[in-house]
DNA sequence: GTGTTTAGTCCATAATCTGTACATAATCCT
DNA sequence: AGGATTATGTACAGATTATGGACTAAACAC
């Protein structure tokens, strides 16, 4: 609990100035009698927030409106995705991904670029990064868009400006720094993949993603907001025990759900999840009992999940997303069995409405978020 | 994401009223000149808000402080004791609790009524609440305070004023109202333990707090406030899956913690924790074995939640606090080996600072807390 | 005692929101 | 077609609250 400090006249319109546009990102286009209405400001003052916001460039007005109703039509304000925008970036274990989303959500560009980043040196990925990130930014400077921020996603721990460890990358204790000349923040690849589906995906507001990649990982969004725990670190549903005496997991654990549902061993030895589906739709046994242990495992973690968590729906993404249809039953099944006594029902469980690219989304709206939660602090009004 | 309403004078005033009375409340009694240094307001507008407090008896001037520096020594400003408090509940499976906490956080009043409400009739119980919340209020009274709150711990899961389940009492959808004619809120055992253990026992800001009653319970506390997650059920720790296929548990599920390390498990055929601990204290080899089994449970879920909440430290109390010189070893030990991997140092393991009386406590203390985030709101400044 | 230093108050000023009045622009009704 | 009605958005005076410098108060230092 730092200290907080005291509110003055200019923090008051500041609260203000992000009341409105949060009203306006929330609850779509509206007029200003509309917006004085929802916040419970005078229609001055309204009038008065929205010239500020319109000289920042992050609203336009869209012409006249009618509710339908008698008198004088108002003036949409809607947000602008013409000025303002942001930059998400990704390691991953097998590519370096960007892209630039407007003040809308709106998607405006997306760049990718293979690589095979496992057990790589951290200095020179981050420098490919940096290539990446200044080029995207130049793109998107040349379609008149102004980047104000970044943030990266990374298959790890992070804290603070450190990525403490990736294992699949082989890192350790990394300093990301210097990434981009802008305002900047790393975070955890399943966190931010849930804040992707909270934002370009499911747009529910509180759920649980369970982001299957090479490790299991998983994002909780409370009340539209992202539960980190102490340390940041919540969330890593991959090493939930559920076998406490299984086989040895590379954390120092047994029967650990990584174990069980980790990519690795979904695939075996096959090379990619597109050819385990393939497997599947063509009714191979062994790929049929590989997933089925797998969703076993999931329903185990999941139900220890849900007694700590009360998540307000389980979100399948990453690679459990083209499994769903196998691994569907058998969680399902599991959460079932196991919730029956404690809750009326258990958490609907669902897919991704995301594809693999949900964590750099999440990245670039993470920063849009910060936008519209606080504008005056971040645009400087 | 409720529609934020916008900030008006009015609303300026009560937020700075809540800043300098949490400056005091945080860091102790303050002159007006520390209190404006502190939070960043001029010393007129902290004189002002000050003497707003003054008059609503939230704090009191305690004669003159020197700092040990020269010129005029000021007057320190601290909460009072004296006039406001708040009233803690409890319905617990053997007994009926209440008592009266004042703003400085001491406990003016404990009352204790021994019951015996296993499967008992909520009207009867909750109309024996009624009467000791009333006698207690007017003891209260009596000694010159006035009781502005109360908040009830049920060992349940609770839905806004609703008990939804408490198996041990063998409640289901009980509506729990006008037991006091005051604001008054309910919460499970484990959650107002948690906050009992914040305000009156180890003071940390971030820890599990592990409750070991007839259940197991849990209540998570980042940055010194309790996570409650998306519909106040989270931390049940009891029902996290040790063994995916042990023995069956109330719960419907299968190896659930509660069924390791419950009370009831501990006890085998023992009729209190005294007991046990002193068949442990004479090297009872069967009570050893079952407090070993028990700690090996307690580690194993306790990895998960550590993994899932990611806790700044684990604190065991309830009956766990007895039996603590038996359990840490186990626990410990499993802690350390499943998480060696993950983290440079897994979560402190520590013995709670509070007896049995951690939940009304907490209780009376959330209604404090409430005063002291919002004394404009709660006391009408 | 006189000077220095810090605490707390007084008062004019500034920032911001409110509320009423008003100009504007559409539909409704005759 | 024209006036009545209704709703939007702006203007301006008034209210609320914080600021900042001047001032008073109370201690210590020499």
């Amino acid at each position: 609990m730092v200290a907080s400090r005291g509110v003055r006249h200019d923090s008051m319109r500041a609260r203000n100035l992000a009341v409105v546009l949060g009203a306006i990102h929330r609850s779509g286009p509206h007029t200003r009698a509309a917006l004085a209405e929802l916040t419970g400001l005078t229609k001055t003052t309204v009038s008065s927030l929205v010239a500020d916001l319109l000289e920042a460039g992050v609203v336009t007005e869209r012409g006249a409106v009618r509710d339908g109703e008698r008198g004088r039509p108002g003036v949409a304000v809607s947000l602008s995705g013409h000025r303002v925008a942001t930059l998400g970036l990704e390691i991953n274990i097998d590519y370096l991904a960007a892209c630039v989303v407007d003040l809308t959500r709106t998607v405006r560009l997306r760049r990718t670029r293979p690589a095979d980043n496992r057990n790589s040196d951290p200095a020179h990925i981050l420098q490919e990064l940096r290539e990446l990130a200044k080029e995207t930014i130049g793109e998107a400077e040349a379609a008149g868009l102004r980047v104000i921020g970044a943030a990266l996603a990374v298959p790890g721990t992070v804290e603070g400006e450190t990525l403490r460890s990736a294992p699949h990358l082989g890192w350790r204790d990394v300093r990301v720094t210097d990434v981009v000349d802008l305002p900047f923040a790393i975070d955890n690849e399943a966190n931010l993949a849930a804040l992707g589906e909270l934002w370009f995906g499911a747009r529910e507001t509180d759920f649980l993603y369970v982001s299957g990649e090479i490790g299991v990982g998983a994002g909780l969004v409370v009340a539209g907001s992202l539960f980190r725990g102490t340390f940041g670190l919540a969330g890593e549903l991959g090493h939930v025990v559920v076998v406490p005496d299984g086989p040895a997991c590379r954390c120092g654990g047994r029967g650990c759900l990584e174990v069980y549902a980790g990519q690795d061993t979904l695939l075996g030895e096959l090379d990619s999840v597109a050819a385990l589906v393939s497997r599947l739709e063509s009714g191979d046994p062994r790929a049929q009992e590989t997933c089925e242990r797998a969703g076993h495992a999931l329903g185990v973690a999941l139900t220890s999940a849900v007694h700590l968590l009360d998540p307000g729906m389980i979100v399948l993404g990453g690679v459990f997303k083209p499994l769903f249809p196998w691994l569907e039953g058998p969680v399902a099944d599991g959460l079932e069995a196991r919730l029956a006594h404690m809750r009326d029902d258990p958490p609907a469980l669902v897919v991704s409405q995301t594809g693999p690219d949900a964590a750099v989304l999440g990245a670039a709206g993470m920063i849009i978020q910060r936008i519209i939660a606080e504008p005056a602090e971040v645009l400087g009004l």
